[in-house]
DNA sequence: GTCTATAACGAGATAGAC
DNA sequence: GTCTATCTCGTTATAGAC
């Protein structure tokens, strides 16, 4: 058994997880999540449903696969945009990293509906899905820290009494480096990010905002703005 | 045939359209929208399924039925908590609406899921939940035109050149009385609070943001000065 | 007129024997 | 790994009860 034989057998192992990923996904394109189902993936290519199990060991870890990855292609976007604008001041950056978040949604909307849309009915997300699911909002914290440094981060108005607990804890947990009020108004822009992208992917806008991507590009930056940025 | 006969003939229909609407909310629950089956929900009640099509002509149409529903009851929750808030500042008037959104979400994931979250596939939503749709909007727009009016709004910057089109027609489509760039900020802030509605939902905050309730107070409160109330 | 039940269609999923 | 028998589904046609 040699080594080209093992690596021509991993290769050959790689190629058919990808062929089951890829089907996968166009499955989850035509019927949506919650109904995707082994046996119809193993039927389109020509496989046996149990053949399935040597790669992935249910269901639930196809979904699994599927959700780390369009996590990673996400991030992969975000990061190339945000890498092209580097030299850019800290406001640029971050609308580079919005708009490469709407642009990926827009191109992969069911995998964006996977990862940020509706839970799928008996499945729950294991750990491993949080560290490519935290990438985009890594981001966003370096460029924020990046101006903190600089000293092109404005102050936020003082916390309320009944937030700053919890708005401490954030920031230790999340960026010690950054004042609590900049933690907290980062969580929400992140949150708010992915509400305007939604809401243009879902439909929401259909006859309230036509022209989206000037809308979009005007409401990012005031979200910039919102952290302290200028 | 007596106008009383006609009456229980009308309520028993009723009743029968609202027990076949609560099993369906039930299987929305469990299985999804995805997964809504006829057959299931007349089983359940006892019925076969072809006597369904007497209340509703199609699978869709039972759909259609229950996002009109969901929005019909957030609209509902919402409009109570702005009557309950009527002579309290533009500001405590808005977080009341978005608190309710919040509450009513939190009391109903799944029906907040089928609005609000992935598309159904192969269904597509008529103009008749356009109007349900609206209410929670209408009044945040109902809002800002009183604080407008009363002149306790503030003017926001000028809007660049590529947006200016595409704010007036926003403008005079959905509130001719108010500035344009006051109208681009409210359907922002609109979408905005269904990200951090939806995050905290779906799952998005686990670990993230842990204490929900006074977070989500600051941030729909930075959203009503981001839109010019103070 | 208003409803429910029976039966069937074509399509697809599923479980288990082999 | 294959085949088959048995499920599910949405939907329609039809017949009969009230």
């Amino acid at each position: 058994m040699s080594s080209t034989a093992q690596g021509a057998r991993a290769r050959a192992r790689m190629e058919v997880t990808a062929a089951i990923k890829d089907e996968a996904r166009r499955q989850l394109a035509a019927e949506g999540a919650a109904k995707l189902s082994l046996r119809a993936v193993a039927r389109e290519l020509g496989m046996v449903s149990s053949a399935l199990y040597r790669y992935f060991p249910s269901r639930d870890d196809l979904l699994t696969a599927l959700i780390i990855d369009a996590y990673d292609s996400l991030g992969e976007s975000a990061e190339a945009a945000h890498a092209d604008a580097a030299d850019a001041g800290p406001v640029q950056r971050w609308t580079a990293v919005a708009e490469a978040v709407r642009a990926w949604g827009l191109r992969h909307p069911h995998e964006y509906a996977l990862i940020y849309g509706s839970p799928v009915p008996g499945y729950t997300a294991p750990d491993t899905t949080v560290p490519p699911a935290s990438r985009v909002g890594l981001l966003f914290i370096g460029i924020v820290r990046d101006a903190h440094q600089g000293s092109g981060l404005s102050e936020l108005p003082p916390l309320s009494g009944e937030l700053r607990p919890e708005a401490e804890r954030m920031a230790a947990d999340l960026a010690p480096d950054l004042p609590p009020a900049t933690v907290v108004a980062l969580a929400g822009a992140w949150a708010q990010l992915f509400g305007l992208v939604g809401f243009e992917l879902f439909g929401q806008f259909h006859r309230v905002v036509e022209d989206r991507e000037p809308f979009f590009r005007h409401a990012v930056t005031r979200l910039a703005q919102g952290v302290g940025l200028e």
